[in-house]
This record gives structure tokens, sequence and C-alpha cells, in this order.
RNA sequence: GCCGAAGUGGUGGAAUUGGUAGACACGCUAGACUUAGGAUCUAGUACCGUGAGGUGUGGAGGUUCAAGUCCUCUCUUCGGUACCA
């Protein structure tokens, strides 16, 4: 054999032997303890990258340690396979969404068997299969039927020379990015899921789930983001309408001084129809159905707005306030209107600065006065109550409550409750998706597919390029449809397609079922493996994902296919992995490989031009910047590729990524496997060391001690918050004291400990490094797969230290060290600490004000 | 804008959670050795200073015998922001 480690023949070796065993297969065992881990599977986007080498590796170690403690793993991989990029990319090569789509699946599936993780293969899913979104239709029509799928007009971005809807994501400075035109909001009518409903259930339980990261939580609490305050009526004048408003603020509404509608708000055309001011709105509800309709484009806008030419009542006041419509406003939120108090809110205060608008204070703090028309900001603290009538004097904070009641009494308004959370819309007009089982009738309506006329298969051949929205609304023979409900031949089939985070929803549920066709899932084999005990994926997902999954696993209870409602009992978040890169005006993002040092500083390596100081950006093809790990397993193998990914950061950083350090993981390989070679002879006559620490000395027994130590550490560092990083730190530490105890004489108790401890290390390191561990572990002379072996156990008595080092500080400052029996008392130590040399210099003739002794640890003299 | 994070040597990171800042690696420097390898081994490596010593965890304050860790403010970077997945 090889005296050198190399790493091409051992990995393949083992991955075929896995496959034959068919180690990683599971099936239902009620008499062992299941554990289901899961990560995010891939989207098919045609490579694998650094960020699922990293995700993959993680999971690999966790599915694999569990596996050592006896629990029976599910650990299976799948595709979201549905998308935008596979229309996009059929769209350039002229091809078929599908054919890329399994394409791509079939080269990241071999990179994923390349680099060794522990799946069952038996379980992948592809969601872009009718056998898998059949169910999701089915689910569809369970939700119609009980009114949590429904239908009502809602934008999209339209380009009307590419006759296109645009994502958000292809929408570039309120410009289509193909043909950089102005996009504008269109009205579509499209499918709903009522999660609002839920809302208020998943609030609640993000404080019942303990094995979340609390950043997760806490995001998704404030996405929900529930407000407890008011409604409040404010009549227009000489009109028989009525302007509704939420404000968290009842305490303030009389300090209201104008009026703001979002501009898709119904009273903005109606109450400025016929009035001067009309063809002036006109205008203003035009110039924004140009602009990019995301939040966080929104907030960016400059606050604007136009007046209605219309006047409300201020319901408290009596007195006429301005309507306006404006573009903070927004019509998902609250009523679609706000009441605006300029004196107690910073965005109010800008816009009335901005128009002329009163400024009006009600709340004043405590100790001081404010001024409206002095002011140079909004006041948005709690106070006293003034200029508020029967109210002045109040604290702000118990007039909210009266002066809502007062409303109420009045028939004006009311207490509620309003959720930022808004319905999700899933209608996309797009081919490549699971499409919508639903036929409309002109007498019946909007009904659902006849379930047993399940899967409504995406038809194969449309174009992609076909203008005008849907691709398959073009497909004249998917079009039409028979009305399932009164047999009207004219009826026509839905042809938008469901948003492809619907798959992702409820793919782990799945799994427990693959191939399962009498139902969405086996009632069995989800009662014996949901919820998925750990979850691991890109934190990028903390919000959208998981929270429709949440929604969805309640959904599927409500249903009755699940019984449970949270599906993810444990997650970590995974930082993104991205790439750092150099901007070239010619070349755009370039790697730093490709930069060149030049007397005028840094360069292009392909046009000379100078560049830019580099910056961090997210992985993604659109950029052009991801890491392809291809090169890293040529070269390096799958174990010090996965090594290292786990080597270089705990899982939760975010990590920019650089090859600098790969040689080191490799060498820590091959030098495990020199100190293995090097005393084969000696391992091989000898068994692990069995007896207690007692009767060992000198550097046997620091090995023994390290080894130990090395058990504890590793196993406490996967069980509590996956920190491989200083798992694998810890048992190079060990290797490293092993090698130093390997260049000396052996005896037969020497011998037998060395075992012990490579044979720990090699248990220990098995997760990270699976075929070398199964390679060195037959060198060792076993013959069952490293896999089937139990994770080895420390021994607290191995542990215990006889001695303990103090340090000795002086106002603080580090002055000196020394050792002393662990078991001395503080009395000890500090007389010990007050006679060092060192410490007596900086003391001086000073007088001591103080020691403090912190046990085992230190003393500090403070003078 | 809003929500959530993160900032520690030349680099990735560590620090028993308020108690020795820089573990383990990468890189670099010097040396040894050899069957010249993807070598390996030994020593050194935060900064300033010849030295005693001093300074150091994005920045500014504060609490404490003691702060990378706690508090206040601030800067920068990253993620999400509902049609990227």
């Amino acid at each position: 054999m090889d005296e050198r480690y190399v790493p091409e023949a051992v990995e393949a070796k083992w991955q075929k032997k896995w496959d034959e065993d068919g180690v990683f297969k599971v099936n239902m065992d009620p008499g062992k303890e299941k554990y289901y881990l899961l990560e995010m599977f891939p989207y098919p986007s045609g490579n694998i990258h650094m960020g699922h080498v990293r995700n993959y590796s993680i999971g690999d170690v966790v599915a694999r340690y569990k596996k050592m403690r006896g629990f029976n793993v599910l650990h299976p991989m799948g595709w979201d396979a549905f998308g935008m990029p596979a229309e996009n990319a059929a769209i350039a090569n002229k091809s078929h969404p599908a054919k890329w789509t399994y394409a791509n699946i079939d080269t990241m599936r071999q990179q994923l068997k390349r680099l060794g993780f522990s799946y069952d293969w038996d379980r992948e899913i592809a969601t872009c299969t009718p056998d898998y979104y059949r169910w999701e239709q089915w689910l569809f029509i369970k939700m119609f039927e009980r009114g949590m799928a429904y239908r009502k007009e809602s934008f999209v971005n339209w380009c009307e020379p590419c006759q296109t809807v645009l994502a958000n994501e292809q929408v570039e400075n309120d410009c289509c990015w193909r043909c950089g035109n102005n996009v504008r909001q269109k009205k579509l009518h499209q499918w709903f899921f009522r999660i609002t409903d839920y809302a208020e259930d998943l609030l609640v339980h993000c404080d019942q789930l303990p094995g979340w990261p609390e950043k997760v939580t806490t995001m998704q609490k404030n996405w929900i983001g529930k407000s407890i305050g008011s409604e409040a009526c404010f009549a227009v004048e000489n009109s028989d309408k009525i302007i509704s408003v939420f404000t968290t603020r009842p305490d303030t509404i009389f300090g209201a001084t104008f009026m703001c509608l979002a501009p898709e708000h119904p009273l903005v055309e109606e109450l400025s129809k016929g009035r001067l001011e009309e063809a002036a709105v006109k205008a203003f509800v035009e110039k924004i159905s140009m602009q990019d309709r995301s939040s966080k484009a929104i907030e960016s806008y400059e606050k604007e707005g136009v007046f209605l030419g219309v006047y409300c009542i201020n319901p408290l006041t009596s007195a006429r306030i301005p309507v306006y419509t404006a573009n903070f406003a927004l019509m998902e939120y609250g009523t679609g209107a706000v009441m605006s108090v300029p004196a107690h809110d910073q965005r109010d205060f800008d816009f009335a600065k901005k128009y002329d608008l009163p400024v009006i204070v009600v709340v004043k703090p405590m100790d001081s006065d404010l001024d409206g028309a002095t002011m140079t900001c909004a006041y948005a603290d709690s106070g006293v109550m003034v200029n508020s009538g029967q109210f002045d004097g109040l604290d702000n904070r118990e007039a909210m409550l009266k002066i809502t009641d007062y409303l109420q009494s009045k028939n004006l308004g009311r207490r509620t409750v309003s959720f930022r959370l808004r319905d999700w819309g899933i209608s996309r007009q797009r081919y490549w998706g699971a499409p919508i089982p639903m036929i409309h009738c002109d007498s019946c309506g909007a009904v659902p597919v006849k379930v047993e006329d399940l899967p409504i298969v995406l038809p194969e051949d449309a174009d992609l390029l076909a203008s005008g929205g849907s691709p398959l609304n073009h497909l004249d023979y998917f079009k039409r449809a028979t009305c399932p409900s009164c047999g009207n031949p004219d009826a026509r089939r839905d042809t938008d397609t469901m948003d492809t985070f619907v798959e992702s929803s409820w793919y782990y549920a799945r799994y427990c079922c693959p191939d399962y066709d009498k139902g969405m899932l086996d009632p069995e084999a989800v009662k014996y493996w949901m919820p998925v005990d750990q979850y691991i994926g890109g934190v990028e997902h903390a919000i959208l994902h998981l929270l429709y999954s949440r929604y969805f696993t309640r959904v599927m209870k409500d249903v009755g296919v699940l019984e449970i409602k949270e599906p993810f009992k444990r997650l970590l978040t995974q930082g993104m992995v991205n790439k750092a890169t150099i901007k070239c005006s010619e070349h755009g993002f370039i790697f730093p490989t490709d930069v060149v040092d030049t007397d005028q500083g840094p360069t292009c390596g392909l046009c000379g031009l100078p560049v830019e100081i580099g910056r961090v950006i997210k992985m993604s093809k659109s950029k052009k910047n991801v890491v392809d790990p291809n090169e890293l397993l040529d070269r390096y193998g799958a174990d010090t590729t996965r090594l290292f990914c786990l080597f270089a950061a705990p899982p939760e950083k975010g990590l920019d990524w650089s090859d600098e350090g790969v040689d080191g993981s490799f060498r820590f390989l091959s030098r495990v496997w020199r100190l293995i070679k090097a005393n084969e002879s000696a391992l091989e006559a000898s068994k692990p060391y069995d007896g207690s620490i007692d009767s060992l000395e000198g550097k046997t027994r620091e090995l023994f001690a390290k080894t130990h130590f090395t058990i504890k550490k590793v196993t406490g560092d996967i069980e509590d918050d996956f920190h491989f990083n200083t798992a694998i730190s810890a048992v190079m530490e060990l290797v490293n004291v092993m090698h130093t105890l390997s260049y000396e004489d052996m005896d037969e108790v020497r011998d037998r400990v060395f075992r012990l401890s490579v044979e720990s290390m090699v248990l220990l390191l098995s997760p990270f490094v699976p075929h070398f561990a199964e390679e060195v572990w037959a060198m060792l002379g076993h013959t069952k797969s490293i896999l089937c072996e139990a994770w080895p156990v420390h021994s607290e008595d191995a542990l215990v230290q006889n001695d303990m080092v103090i340090v000795i500080q002086v106002n603080g400052k580090l002055r000196g060290k020394f050792t002393i029996a662990a078991d001395s008392d503080d009395e000890t130590i500090k007389q010990r600490a007050l006679e060092d040399e060192l410490v007596k210099k900086f003391i001086e003739d000073k007088p001591i004000r103080k020691v403090i002794v912190v046990k085992k640890k230190l003393v500090n003299i403070v003078i």
C-alpha cells in the first residue's frame, strides 16, 4: 500500500462500498429512536457551490454522529426544481426548462455523491415531477374548499414592450432588466393563501421554539408585526364617505392635521373626480404606478404626495383636515389610510414641513413644553396630554385607552389589532411551476378540478416567449376545460402556476413517504418521522421559507394529513459563503486572482485597467462569482474539502471564501496518516488500553488525559452548538501530542494507551472525514464499517488535575503566574502570590488596598 | 428607510461567558534533513521599543479590583425586505 495519503482511490472505494452495502438506507423502526436531519434542498442551478458544500458538510457530520450514537437517522436529499432560472436558461439556450433542470440535477447529484454525503438516495424528490406536485394541487383544492385560498386583484410588475410580468429581481431602477423600458404596475386577479388567519398562532409559537436561534424568531415576530391600536373614522366633508384609519397612537388623534391615502386606495380616484386637482392626482398615481413596488424601494423614495381637493373631519376636534394621497401610505397595511400627526411622527413631520401643513402638539414631555411652530423633529416619546380637551393632563398611555373608549361610545372607532403580515400571493404568470388546479366558469365562478383528475400535468410545449403574461394561456388545448360543477364546456383552466415557495413549504414531510400514492402523506410514516429534529440552511431563509413552512404545517394539520404544527424542532442557520470580488470598469466583478499589482496600484489582469478595492458580495449566478468546488475536489478530494469548510469558521458565521489554508487541512490528514503508518507494528500488536488513569504516569498519563479531554470537547462542540472548527482544532492538538510521543521508545502500556488514543481520534474524526476514517479504521485491523461503531465516551476521572496554574495580576495587569496544588485554599494562594518576586517589584512599598482571589484562576492585587 | 446580524494579528479564527487576548491553522522568517515530496522536522512570528516596559479586540464615552465580553452613543459591512431561491 502507498505510504502517502492519496485520497482519490480511498474515496472512490468507500463510496462504492457504502452504496453496495446500502448503509444509508433507512426504514421506520419503532424499536429505535428516530432522528430526522434535514438540510435545505438546493435549487438545481447547474453546479454545487461552496455554500452547498458547507451546508451539506455540516449536516453530514450531524447525521453520521447521530448514527454512531445509535439513532435511526433519516437524512434525505432532493431538488427544489421549479423556478425562474430554468426559464431564463431555456430562453437563452433555446432549450426546455425541464431538460435544463434534469441535466443540472444529474450533474449536481454526481457532485454530492462525490462528496460522500450519507443520503438515503431512495428518497430523492424533485418538485417538478407530477408525482410530487399532484399533492400540492390536492392541498390547494382542500384549502380552497375551506376558504384558505381565495382570489383577489393585486399588482404585478409589467413590462409593456416585452409583454411580460417581471419579478422584483428583474426590475432595476424601475426599469425592465432586459429592454430597459419603464416598468408599470398592472392589476391582475391572483390567488392568495390566508396566512394572516394564522398570524397570531405563528407569532405566539415563536416563543415556543427553544431550538431556534433567537435572531430568527425575532425577525419572524417583527415580520408578522402585531400592533395593538385603534380604528377611527374620519367623515369626508360634504359627502357620505368615511375614511377609516388604523393607528397605534389614538392618543394623538387631536393632533391629526392631515390625512394620507395610499395611491391605490379606491377613494383616491373617487374623491378627486371632477375637481381642479383631478389631473394632478391622476398624474401622481400614474407616476407611482411606474415605480418599483417592493417595500425596500417604497421606503427609500422621498416622501411625497398630492392634495385631493377634499377635506375630512377630525372626529375629536371637528377640524377640517386636508386629504392627500402619498407614496408612503401602503394599501396592504392597516386600512390603506394614515392619519398624519406631524408633531409626533417623524415621517408625518417631514411631510408637513414639505407641504407647509400645521403641526399641533398634543403630548408634551413631563418637564418641558413644545411648540409645533418651532419644533425641529417629531416628539414620539410618552408624556402628558395637552390641546386634547377633556383628556388634557392625562398620561398619554392612559389616554390611548380612554380616547378609544370615547370613540367607541360615539360609534366613531374601536379597539383593533393590525398585522404587518400580508396574505401570501401565490399566482405566477410563468411556465415552469405547478399548475393551479382551478377552472373558471362563467356561471359557477372558480371551481376546483376534481381530485380524481389530478395531477394537472404541466404541458411540455408552451412557448416561453409568447407575449401577454402566462405562457400556458396560449395553449388552447390546455386552457379549454369543462366546468366540473355544471358541465359547461366553455370553461377556462387557470393558466397561472404556483409560487415555488409552495413546493418548499412541505417537501420535508414528503421525504417521510416519497412514493406514497394513496394520499399526500402516509399517516404512519409522518407520525414516526416528523417533526424534523434538526434543520440546517442559510440565514437568508430566516423569514420567508421558514415562515411559509410553519404556516403550511398548520394547514396540513388542519386538513388532517399531519398531527403536528411546528415542522422544525431545532434550526441551525448557516452563514452565507461570499466571495470577495474586485470591480473592473471593463470586466465587472472579477476574482482577486485576476488582479495584478503594479506600481500604479492594483489593476485588472484581463485588461490592465485600474480596479476598485474588493467588496464582498453574495454568490450568485448573475454575478458570476460562484466558487466551483470541483477544482478543490480534483486537487484534494472530498475529505479535505469538507474538513476545510468546517474548520474555516463556525457554521452560523458568514464566510468570505478563500482557498488559502486548504493545504493545512490536507496536511493534517497526511500527518494522521503518517502517524499511523509510522507506528503500524506497535498498533497492530496491542489492544486499546482499558485501565484507569491511576496506574499511568508521565507522558503516557498526559496522552491518556488529553484523549479523554478531546472526546469530551468534540462531543460537546457537536452537541451544543455545532462548533466544528473548535472540535477539529481539539483533535489537531491531540494529534500533536501523539506525534511527540510516537517518536519515543514505546513499552507495552504506552502502546496500548497510544492505540486507545489513535482509535478515539479516528472515531472522533469519522463524521468529518468519513472516507479517510474508514480507510484508517480498516488499517487498524477492523472489519466493520466505522459508521457501525459506537461514539467514544470520556471518563471524568481522567480529567482530574492535580495542579493548577494561578495568574497574578497587579491592578488588573498580568504580572506573573505560579503552579500550585489543585486543592489549595484561598489564603494559601494569596500568600503565595504576595511572595512572588516579580510581583513584589511592582508593589514596591505602595499600600495594598485589596486582594481578590478568583477560584482556580487568578489573584488580583489592588494597590 | 425598516427588521436582524457581524466587526479581534498579514489571513481564517480561539477565548471555560466579566478573570492569562491571539488556542488551532494559513502565511511569512530562519535553520535542519532527504529516496527532491502536494515533502517533512525544529525554532520564531500582535504592535511600538535596543531595553525595562508600554499599547492593543471598528470608533468615542461609561460601569468594575478586572471589559473582546456589560451599558450608552457612533461608524462600517453583510442578510432579509413579501415575484431570486
